[in-house]
RNA sequence: GCCGGAGUGGCGAAAUGGCAGACGCGGCAGCCUCAAAAGCUGUUGAGGGCAACCUCAUGGGGGUUCAAGUCCCUUCUCCGGCACCA
């Protein structure tokens, strides 16, 4: 019979799952499974990224179906995006006709790796039936305040001519092109995902499986941290300076303060004194660093600068530098009259904008106080009294915990009790507040691009800020505006899309041209895809019910912050508007990992790209989707190899073979291992654990090579091969004489009674170490099998002449004899 | 600095505390062939031994245990995240 032409089979097959529509999501009293992989870009062409994302998704989707479930399996494109306005600028051409082609482009090359999608529920985010559903959620957000304006310094990419959000700037630059990000002063519009942080961080505990290290991030990134708000007062005005500290505990060590350079209270305490001037110009001069210097993650090249200093036990390789104001503060628990300095490790945006400083328990003030001279107090001492802390011996900074000293009322406690009894006490006397900061601050979503969500609001010269009514969404893009690569957005210039009039008094007014970030169209699409034609509202509450929440959710780890985050917001707000009555939209979570040629990440500037569409000419869509899920884990990173593939190839093709060879009747050890294999298989589908999966479906080819198997133990192999090479399965399948596809096969089960062995092997060990084993049959008892063990020949020398202490049997496995 | 994760043959990798290296790639040998390709069968951690077999091996050093790649302590290296966050 016919060789392995996959070229034929893999076109027939995707033809004829497409025209039977058998991966169809509808509605049932079947238990659903919703199974979701991240949406692409669509740039043109997939990538091996795509294809080990995609091809791991379809192995469970596939799974699912054949244990029955109804499965929803959609695909869909994250459309709106600088890369198409780059083209419209370098190719003349407009970037909905260029995104457009490139969908289709992508959508055929999908097609050709056999993925099992409902097609009929693809959505792109660039299409009007799409965005409007985003305008309708802004203003939606606009009415509850959760969408507002505000003029801030943004970081601005000077390459992109856009803002950008903090989530979207990694190492001080953008996260798109890298160039470096500036702060500029703009009216930018903001969601209050701020309002949502406590339940963003509290409902991370739900997330039972998601990547611990997910979590970590997140967590990270929302930054909670608790502690109170004393309140210091400036010895001559009175002025209260609000201080936030964590550590409380520490605060009869307080030996000065520290305001931020723009601290507001500066002018003031400075103005007539003898600093003055100095302290003007260290002011300046900190101005003059770029806050992305001082602030954001740009600190490692600071670093880089620094790393020749000695820097032993410094927790940042960071100079500070700072300056005394000549004004004072009281500490308001011992009245203690300590100097105000400014200095630039204390930074405006976080907490109150001003410290206490103890240099005795916090490393970066032991700094500070060494170089500047200033006084330290040990407030902390270790338990142990043989070992005791001096402030004239310390070389470091003591951060641990320990018992209370120099702290009037309070000394003799444990640090830890002593932390919330003098916040009690704090609360109750007024000297402080206990209170909680947080890291998170409100998403930026302006955009000054043209290829993404107009912004539905209007500007009324009488009015102010008018939404556009609901009625009158979507607020469409314009197809022709100018793109000539010069700063601003093209929409600017669009003078239809510009001038309108407004919908409260009709007088003439303009059209916000800012767009959306594109994140916003990716943090409810998974919610769309349960009703991606509904015409109104976003999605159907009745069919988001049935479908929602995502089993499992696949996609690369850089989205762990940015997207996962937006998308529980948004989850969180739907909830709020009584849409859901979920918390949280993905259950289960797999950061697949990324797949590297030569140890380095695929990228076209390092010319080491694979293209998939070449393998699959060479291979066919089965070998790839084979070996991408063989040659490692789906967690971990993959190493692509030209030869590997190969063997895949050559597996596939050594299972075909066997169709020629069937026996009448299988021996029963080929049955056993058979059923071991479903076991496994089975077991290893459910944690997607596909490189052991294939393993062990290699290892039943290869007993079928050495003893033969009938059509039923082939049979079976070829189902649970299916999912992982599908095209080539259902061509076997029908070889066989099946009509239907082998989808509907259903997942074959195993026999319990089978997988239980007549006759065991015991390892024997003498000291823990392999020196013989014996086969016995499973039912042997204990007596028996020591008088078998204790006769074996091979273990005389290693007994002779030594008692015996110990005899270990773990049962049917291993002896361990102690000599 | 803090928080995660990882270090196992030439390579990708397996191992509920119980035979380390399953499965595959590559290598070597053989069969088939005029030859090649394809395919099939062996073999393949290191060292020693004619052999049966022995010794050593999961980044390093300690420990717990009858038994450790796996648990604990310590240390080194690499990767990721956060970072003058008070």
């Amino acid at each position: 019979m016919g060789d392995y032409i996959f070229k034929e089979i893999e076109k027939k097959w995707q033809q004829f799952w497409e025209k039977e529509k058998i991966f169809k999501a509808e509605v049932s009293d079947r238990p659903k499974f919703y199974c979701l992989e991240m949406f692409p870009y669509p740039s043109g062409k997939i990538h091996m990224g795509h294809v080990r994302n995609y091809t791991i998704a379809d192995v469970y989707s596939r799974y699912k179906w054949m244990q029955g479930f109804n499965v929803l399996h959609p695909m869909g494109f994250d459309a709106f995006g600088q890369p198409a306005e780059n083209a419209a600028i370098k190719n003349k051409t407009r970037p909905d006709i260029w995104t457009h082609k490139c969908i289709e482009w992508m959508r055929s090359e999908l097609k050709k790796m056999g993925f099992s999608y409902d097609w009929d529920r693809e959505i792109s985010t660039c299409d009007s039936d799409y965005y409007k559903w985003n305008q309708w959620i802004f203003l939606k957000m606009f009415e509850r305040g959760l969408a507002y304006k505000k003029a801030s310094a943004v970081n601005w990419c000077p390459s992109c001519q856009t803002t950008l959000a903090n989530e979207e700037v990694v190492d001080g630059g953008c996260w798109r092109c890298h160039t470096e990000v500036k702060q500029k002063e703009l009216e930018q519009w903001y969601l209050k995902i701020t309002d949502y942080k406590e339940r963003l961080l509290e409902d991370l505990k739900q997330l039972k499986h998601w990547p611990q290290r997910v979590i970590t991030m997140q967590t990270n990134w929302i930054g909670k941290s608790q502690g109170v708000e004393i309140y210091f007062r400036q010895k001559e005005s009175n002025k209260v300076i609000p201080v936030f500290t964590t550590r409380v505990d520490t605060i009869f060590g307080a030996t000065y303060i520290v305001l931020a350079p723009e601290h507001p209270l500066v002018a003031e305490f400075i103005k007539g004194k003898p600093q003055e001037k100095e302290v003007a110009k260290f002011i300046a001069k900190v101005a003059k660093e770029s806050k992305v210097v001082r602030a954001s993650s740009e600190i490692n090249l600071v670093k880089e600068c620094w790393a020749t200093q000695e820097n032993k036990g410094v927790s940042n390789g960071l100079k500070k530098e700072g300056v005394f104001t000549g004004a004072y503060a009281v500490n308001p628990v011992n009245n203690e009259e300590i100097p105000i300095w400014i200095a630039d490790y204390v930074l405006m945006e976080y907490g109150t904008g001003a410290i206490m400083a103890v240099p005795a328990h916090d490393q970066r003030d032991f700094l500070f106080a060494r170089e500047h001279k200033l006084p330290m107090r040990m407030v902390i001492q270790l338990s142990d009294v043989s070992c005791q802390l001096t402030s004239d011996s310390m070389t470091e900074a003591y951060e641990g915990d320990g018992i209370q000293v120099n702290s009037r009322q309070f000394n003799g406690l444990a640090n830890q009790e002593a932390k919330i009894k003098i916040a009690e006490w704090m609360e109750q006397t007024g000297i402080g507040k206990i209170q909680t900061h947080w890291r998170l601050r409100d998403w930026l979503i302006s955009r000054q691009r043209y290829w993404g969500t107009p912004i539905p609001i209007i500007y009324c010269l009488k009015c102010g800020i008018v939404p556009v009514p609901y009625a009158d969404l979507p607020v469409e893009l314009p197809k022709d505006a100018p793109f000539t690569g010069e700063g601003g957005s093209p929409l600017e210039k669009v003078k239809e899309f510009v001038e309108v009039s407004c919908p409260k008094c009709k007088s003439k007014a303009r059209r916000e041209t800012d767009t959306m970030a594109t994140f916003f169209d990716s943090s409810w699409y998974f919610l769309r895809f349960c009703s991606p034609k509904y015409k109104e509202a976003p999605f159907d509450v009745k069919e988001a019910k049935y479908w929602m929440t995502v089993e499992q959710y696949i996609g690369g780890i850089e989205h762990a912050i940015l997207h996962l985050l937006y998308s529980r917001f948004f989850t969180k707000f739907f909830k709020d508007l009584g849409m859901v009555d979920f918390d949280e939209p993905f259950q289960r979570l797999l950061t697949q990992g990324m797949v590297l040629k030569d140890g380095e990440v695929m990228s076209k500037s390092r010319g080491n790209i694979v293209d998939p569409d070449a393998i699959i000419k060479k291979y066919g869509a089965d070998s790839l989707r084979l070996f991408i899920l063989f040659a490692a884990p789906a967690e971990t990173e993959l190493e692509w190899d030209d030869r590997a593939i190969e063997g895949a190839y050559k597996f596939l093709k050594r299972v075909w073979r066997i169709k020629n060879n069937l026996k009448e009747k299988a021996d029963p050890a080929i049955v056993r291992v058979l059923h071991k294999t479903i076991k496994k298989v089975s077991e290893d589908f459910q944690e997607l654990k596909f490189n052991t999966a294939i393993s062990s479906l290699m290892e039943l080819t290869n007993a079928i090579y050495l003893s033969g198997a009938d059509k039923e133990v082939f049979s079976k192999l070829v189902i649970l091969l299916s999912p992982i090479a599908p095209h080539f399965s259902e061509e076997l399948w029908q070889i066989l004489g099946n009509k239907e596809s082998i989808v509907k096969a259903g997942w074959p089960a195993y026999e319990p009674n089978l997988l239980i062995e007549e006759n065991i092997t015991i390892v024997i060990q003498v000291n823990g170490k392999l020196r013989s084993r014996v086969e016995i049959p499973v039912d042997t008892e204990e007596k028996k099998l020591k008088e078998i063990v204790l006769s074996d020949d091979k273990l005389k020398p290693w007994l002779k002449g030594k008692p015996i202490k110990k005899f270990i049997i773990v049962p049917k496995k291993l002896i361990n004899i102690v000599v």
